[in-house]
DNA sequence: CATGAATGAGTGTTCATTCAT
DNA sequence: GATGAATGAACACTCATTCAT
């Protein structure tokens, strides 16, 4: 959320909508434009080019996700409860939104190599949280000592994001959330110290 | 290996070298043509459109990706072998093929949703493979009873999916097959009946 | 005349009608593809883009502009009847062709730097056929001696093109031609050696 | 210089600069405003759109450059000391004023007809006095009779605008006014009574 | 007088696909 | 079967001008 720049927020929210309802190569400047109520040569005035819109999408729109969640991690006590409100918000709040589902599971994926670079840079925060709960679960050893802490993260994200984006290819269908515990047990007991 | 049709595999191997050196947006049909040593509107006669190449060419490779996993193993006499064969070939195979791995892992995922739809469902025969693994362990008994076996099968190919994904946008700098073993126990661990 | 390209030259004949009845600035791409009666992209298939057109243009008119002058002037034995022949057909090849008048006094200067040096550089087998003229009146001793040739050339270049710009713009109302003797006069006048 | 309005003459040099220094096109009216010191719409407080400035820099900047002309000529006595005068002055006054030089021969000759048509119309004065010379002259009885005065304007005018334009081609790299006397010789004889 | 945010018309170029030979 | 010349739809971005403040 940029400051007061109504008219920068006018236009993100149009985009994840344009992008969810037509397909990110649908996604003409010019429908944003005339779903966000402003000129074609309106968006130039806030994003240098149609990239830096799609950026600036999954950056607002990330960094939201980002914060409520570490918000949420703060209030826990041990790396399994907050591994569980890790998964549980990363589901909840894509359930939540249909649109900002469909844009970063599937929409913004399509985007070439330079697009996804930056889109990984942006991602990079939530997988440092990832990494932090990690540490925080060997160092209250819950967890296996020795751990490839890159690999685990890996592994854990990637566990997310398929389940999130078959629900989201299977139309939503059935609920997201309902699958939280059986994911929390599954990475628990995969990263558990006792055996 | 369709038939005996020398020019339709020409066409197939031309479009992952095309697509690997050049990405999925700069591979033009001319482009492939000219790799594969034919006129543009020769493709016309092997391929219904360009769509059709792509989906051929990830419909040829998975088959020999599936076929040589599902052959490893047969050989095998139990869940937990099962796992790691699959896990290791599953490396191995695209650590030695250099451009399938960018193709699958990069490029084809910027294709549009149809073609994504369609690389699902060339998939499923591997998913299957994934869940007969979890199936027979439940039978085993070294797994937990009542899991959601398609939520475990995303979880496991997820963790797989998301590795060589890392692996490959990192360049390939380090050994993708030495994860095999920490991947398996995390696997294994996850689901195991033990506790 | 390139070889036997009929589209080629459809197309370099189109953009002379195009642009001397448009102006510059109103010259499509697609108008001129239209007037050729050939689809936008064919004229991709003969040139690299717009300025490549327009640079044609001039290189393919000019050619034959310099090479029916210089065929003119090597029938003729002295410096003087040379010069007189020289401007002449320089007069009467735009008198003849309308749009190549418009065309090259006109809607070709507005063009950028760029493309204006490249004009130039079509322009200097013409120049030389003037340095050529200046040098043989100079050994005829019917010139002056000492003179500066590329001086020389400019004021002579200057006085033909500004005469027939002036004509241009004033519509062609009045005879081009009748001006030869009297510019040749003021020309031989200028450089003679008598004195 | 228009009235006593600051801003006015803030925006024709403004002009003057920017057109020299980024060429034709690339003059935004924007970047005139930005390098003016004064907001976009501003401009158009004092001029009717972007041609009128383009105009009004013509203008401004002639009125001096004939002004001058006529002063110098005024004080000679007869047409071949006034020919020298203006030959001089016109090659002075471009030499010492670089911007000029580039925005009168280079960028404002890219302007469409209109522009340009509306630019002949400024020089008309100009053409006025270098008509009085050629008549004074042949009333002088330098001159030959029976010229015709018009095309030896467009002869006068045509080799020193020529001559003037390659120097600013060359980038100035030589001395423009050492080629006076020659320029002057050679009008002179081409004009010349004697004979 | 002065501002500057907002407007919206206009166009060169690419490339998947066709079809006459 | 094979060719490759020809097609034509589709779109991001600039910038002169306006007008509410």
């Amino acid at each position: 959320m940029k400051k007061n720049k109504p008219k920068y927020n006018q236009i993100i929210e149009a985009a994840v909508e344009v992008i969810a309802e037509n397909g990110y190569h649908a996604s003409q400047v010019s429908k944003i434009a005339r779903k966000a109520g402003v000129a074609d040569g309106t968006i130039y005035l806030y994003f240098r080019n149609k990239e830096d819109i799609l950026v600036s999408v999954f950056e607002e729109k990330m960094g939201q996700f980002i914060e409520k969640i570490a918000r949420g991690i703060s209030e826990k006590n041990n790396a399994d409860e907050k591994l569980l409100t890790l998964i549980e918000m990363h589901f909840r709040q894509l359930a939540d939104d249909h649109h900002l589902a469909i844009v970063t599971q599937l929409e913004l994926r399509q985007s070439n190599k330079d697009l996804r670079l930056k889109i990984n840079h942006i991602l990079k925060p939530y997988l440092a949280v990832i990494d932090d709960i990690i540490k925080e679960g060997t160092r209250e050893k819950i967890f296996r000592d020795n751990m490839n802490v890159q690999l685990i993260r890996q592994m854990i994200f990637g566990t997310l994001d398929e389940i999130v984006t078959n629900w989201v290819m299977k139309e939503e269908k059935y609920d997201l959330l309902e699958q939280s515990s059986d994911v929390h047990e599954f990475i628990m007991s995969g990263l558990s110290a006792k055996k």
